[in-house]
DNA sequence: AACTATTTATAAGA
DNA sequence: TTCTTATAAATAGTT
């Protein structure tokens, strides 16, 4: 627009072309820096070159991300739909799944069941019966096992006594037993370890399945560790 | 840029800065499409006006979408994430508490005991005896609500019995009840209606709670609905 | 990058 | 909003 009028019309040189980019960018920016200021405005502008550089102006009075939110909001097209689509209706599924896992639980548990017919009720408790007879098989296998253990450890406490009977009476037997010559000649006792046996109450186990209540009760088996 | 130098300022006059926004709106979109074409290069524009109009500038060679994921590929900046993840926390979380759910169920039915300890299993079984007992106690309220609507069907049967034998009695008294001289001075049989007494059962309720599984049993109470 | 003749954009007014 | 027009700004071609 100087120096004669031209063509608007892809320029082919490619020097000229690039220059012209150059100079019209600033220009482009320029006025869309003037025209946020003069009219309180928002402008966002991306560019791309022949050369697939990118250029970017963007007012200071907005985030590009900002844009990209009202242009969607603006246009009604969701730009990302393939994604967030998908995604939403995964979740949608979710919760009403959800919502059908809570209310099984809660008729499991005697609530909510204004819903259900008689023949329904009586399926529920015959379904829950049956469940109850799992759960007290479970229980007195439970027991079981703690009985076992509890012999075991038992007859671990009792071989140690045994032990460390033995060795009393040797040492009653030999006053030099476990006493070594050291280099200065002296003796340095060093007997047999005093084996600890503390006797420590386990900790019950606290990793409740998630939202059923358990009352304070204790067990009444207690598991006893043997340390050291 | 005429008739006097102008203060890249905020415009005040709103009628004047609406103006130039417009003019110069039409001035940068002109720029953005010589620029297009001169220099083959790819240019979008989004404007929002102080009254949160949004105009837009986009090259034919391109559309706004690609321009958009372009800027993402090019700046590396996920403009999605925020939401994207935000989404994806809510489903994870969605998902284990669903899991969760799950898992109590499963154990309510007598499986997966295997993570319980023994206090856990006497608690949970406290807590299906707790649920039985208040299931057990709807179960006698059905039963009561179902006697008492059978009560009031028999009563309302009987009385059109009731109703039927009085009319037949009133008939063969008098062979003349209920019939009616028409305009021909014939009798024209207009009967009582004969009352359709169908006696149907009503086919149980069917709307189980999802993931109950149901036995064929069928309820050994029936309802019996009467029909016209 | 700088210059500058010329075109183009546009402010103010109608 | 559009037209007009005097003038400011942008810029094509050159250095």
């Amino acid at each position: 627009m100087a120096r004669g009028k031209i063509q608007i019309k892809r320029i082919e040189n490619q020097t000229n072309r690039q220059v012209t980019y150059s100079k019209r960018r600033n220009g482009l920016f320029k006025k869309a820096q003037e025209l946020t200021v003069l009219c309180d405005a928002r402008v966002s502008i991306i560019m791309i070159s022949s050369t697939q550089k990118l250029h970017e102006y963007i007012s200071p009075t907005i985030t590009t991300k900002q844009v990209f939110d009202l242009y969607q909001k603006a246009v009604g097209v969701d730009l990302w739909s393939t994604h967030y689509e998908r995604m939403q209706e995964h979740l949608k599924k979710l919760k009403e799944f959800n919502a059908n896992l809570r209310k099984e639980i809660r008729q499991r548990m005697g609530e909510c069941l204004n819903d259900l017919g008689y023949d329904q009720v009586v399926n529920l408790i015959e379904d829950i019966n049956t469940s109850l007879s799992l759960i007290r098989e479970r229980k007195y296998k439970v027991i079981g096992n703690q009985i076992d253990t509890g012999k075991k450890k038992l007859r671990n406490v009792q071989e140690i006594h045994k032990n460390l009977m033995l060795e009393f009476d040797a040492r009653q037997e030999d006053p030099h037993y476990g006493l070594v010559e050291n280099n200065d000649g002296d003796y340095l006792g060093f007997g047999p370890h005093i084996i600890a046996l503390r006797l420590t109450q386990q900790p019950p186990n606290h990793c409740h399945p998630p939202g059923l209540h358990r009352g304070g009760a204790a067990s009444d088996i207690t598991t006893f560790a043997l340390l050291e």
